[in-house]
Formats: structure tokens, sequence, C-alpha cells
DNA sequence: GCCAACGTTGGC
DNA sequence: GCCAACGTTGGC
């Protein structure tokens, strides 16, 4: 199954991930988000979103290099993404391996997104959706690529 | 910067 | 277990 992943370029942009050929998804504090990203497998791959971006929209794509591990950052008081109640025994936060396979030609912004019919279903196109990693279908990866 | 649409927290 | 208050996301 592919998948989405968002992140915002001022953080964390494709170019990022393609200067440093893999990093650690970590830093997602989102119980449904820790759901999917534990239940990712090695060499599924993934849309980059680039999200609070002008324009945003799909930029590239990722792939799963290793499945999740306890993240880090929750053990780290000094973070941000510290969490006081995860212990090494039992963390709560995961992050998978993702490493960088393309750079899409062009972006594929949002609201093109919303103008085909193909896509009508898909996740991040539905009301309200904030999730930062979701569920792409076969079908709507494809579509999306075709695009580029 | 605004604000809708969430998700989380914590008192009860 | 309910729900008000608060915090966050992310498009616009």
């Amino acid at each position: 199954m592919p998948w989405l992943l968002k992140t915002e370029p001022n953080t964390y942009s494709i170019d990022d991930l393609k200067r440093d050929k893999k990093t650690a998804w970590d830093s997602i504090r989102n119980y449904q988000a820790r759901n999917f990203l534990t239940s990712m497998e090695v060499g599924e791959l993934c849309l980059i979103y680039h999200s609070n971006a002008e324009p945003p929209g799909v930029i590239g794509i990722g792939k799963i290099s290793k499945r999740a591990f306890a993240d880090p950052l929750q053990f780290d008081k000094n973070s941000d993404y510290y969490d006081p109640k995860a212990t090494k025994e039992k963390p709560r936060w995961f992050c998978p391996e993702i490493s960088f396979v393309e750079k899409l030609t062009r972006l594929i912004s949002l609201s093109e997104l919303r103008e085909i019919k193909e896509l009508k279903e898909m996740a991040l196109l539905r009301k309200g959706s904030r999730l930062s990693v979701q569920e792409v279908s076969e079908k709507e990866f494809k579509t999306i690529l075709s695009l580029a």
C-alpha cells in the first residue's frame, strides 16, 4: 500500500531528503498517524507532500527503507517532542526510515489534485483532513504520478 | 493572520 | 465516560 507523508518545506523539504538520501521520519505525535507509521513495510512507496507551502502539493516520492522503530526524540528532555509518559520499555511514538526516490519534474498542487475526478475519494482531499500520514490507493498513486 | 476542523487534556 | 477548554494543523 502506498502512503502520503506531509512535511513542511520550511522544516524538511524534498530537497533535504534528496541531500540526506534517507531520514528517520520522526516527531509525529498523533495516534492515527502513529498506527500508519508502524504498519509500513520496507519497500512501500510514499508521496512526499509539501504542506504550509506556496502552493501546497505533491512534490516527490520516497520509499520505506526501515520499519518503524522508537522515535528517539520522545526520550530527549530537551526536544520539543519529548514525551514524559514514554519509556524505553514502552515507547509511544515510532518512526520509519524514508529514503529518497525522486523529485517530481513539477509540483502537483493541491488545487490541481482537487480537479481530478479519479481522486475524489482521496483522504488528502476530504474536508478537514489534517492527518500527516495517510493511506493512498494504488490507483490514486498511479493517477498522481501520471500527472507529473 | 484568520479560522474551521479536528485531537487532546483533565475536571467532574 | 462526558464534555468544555485548549492546542494544533494547514489552507486560504
